[in-house]
DNA sequence: CGCCGACTTGAAACACCTCAAATAGGGTGG
DNA sequence: CCACCCTATTTGAGGTGTTTCAAGTCGGCG
């Protein structure tokens, strides 16, 4: 967490690791952690959406993962951060010291569980990214989309994270995206307007 | 677990989880367990080496790990597998039921402890296989190799799994893993006996 | 020793990338 | 509110790496 970041109030919930933790809220492009930073906090999405990210050696932009409302991030990480974090757009963040957990597990038995759940989520996301990854271009496009769609179960996508982002997501170049985005286009597979605003139709996941 | 596999007594140590479950033994291509199955169990790796892998529809295959002596796998499927699990070579592994894990941790607060450890290594493998499958041809193979003899600090690695495994693993064709290979001991990263036995020179990862 | 599957090698096709240019949208200052 | 500018996105042409299809070679095992 860098300086200049406003603090709103925490929320509540029933879920026992929900009631900890404090929002802070991150503009556009903001970092939440870095690579190699001590892991000594687990985050959660409270509006927004979040990026976690690292540079390969040739400047290549490996992005590991986006995270949406509800969505917890910074899992798994047993002492030192993997990846960087950052907010794709304007993004409240709950942070949560890992300090109170372990003192939440002590009295509360469904603390552990709970944070074992997250985990298995956290590595249900990333093998189904890996499986994304190992389509041809017009699948990882269209499935990124669909997986977009099952999540807001909104009509129309507004998607926030730039071209650019969305193919070092998906290990393309911005004009394969862009490429892919038309031909599902003349498919009639989604519809764009204005670039950042996409309406999926499909209703199944594009297959080969 | 099918029919006609030999048990073997469990073995111990002083890990919690260590103590639990039972030692059975798969012979190659035996499956360990179906995708969809329901996730009863986890799993470790006593000696040999067990892949986990799904078929894409088209036929393809996706081989998600390989697991050697110590790992453990199964990990994080809260209800059903994900993936199949067979072996890839003679392997005895330890079944353990999950009602025992849960059991054990009601007197030993280590069990679950233990369990979020297992799973954060789990995420991490995986994250480094998305990696892994971001890069060209030669280092895929190249990096996979020097993950090997990390694992095993031998000079020489034999390569238990096929090459279609490789390629499946990597997302390549068996062609590829094999020009790459040549490729790579042209550059004399590494040298060749008899197909399966590999001496990997690499000191460090292969980078772009 | 010989067979058979696993592995390697070769040539052509294809998908994605690179470099280059055109277009569209958002934001700013008048 | 409009004109302009600046960046994000799209589109185009050519190059590169991986796949595909087709032969060949190696090595384990009977």
């Amino acid at each position: 967490m860098g300086d200049g970041v406003n603090r709103v109030p925490k929320r509540r919930s029933k879920n026992p690791i929900d009631r900890l933790g404090l929002a802070v809220l991150f503009g556009r492009g903001q970092k939440i952690f870095h690579k190699g930073q001590k892991a000594k906090h687990i985050y959660q999405v409270v509006s927004g959406c979040v990026q976690t990210h690292t540079k390969l050696g040739d400047g290549r932009r490996f992005v590991s993962a986006f995270y949406f409302a509800g969505d917890y991030f910074g899992l798994g990480m047993r002492t030192k951060q993997t990846f960087a974090a950052e907010a794709s757009a304007p993004s409240i963040v709950r942070v949560i010291r890992k300090t109170d957990i372990a003192l939440a597990a002590l009295t509360n038995t469904a603390v552990a569980e709970q944070m074992l759940y997250l985990t298995g989520v956290e590595l249900e996301r990333t093998q189904n990214h890996s499986m994304l990854l190992r389509s041809p271009a017009d699948e990882r496009v269209g499935n990124f989309l669909f997986a977009l769609k099952k999540r807001s179960r909104k009509k129309e996508q507004d998607i926030v994270m730039s071209r650019q982002e969305i193919a070092d997501y998906l290990n393309l170049t911005t004009e394969t995206v862009s490429r892919a985005l038309t031909r599902l286009k003349k498919r009639s597979a989604i519809s764009i307007h204005k670039h950042r605003r996409i309406a999926v139709r499909l209703r199944r996941p594009l297959a080969a």
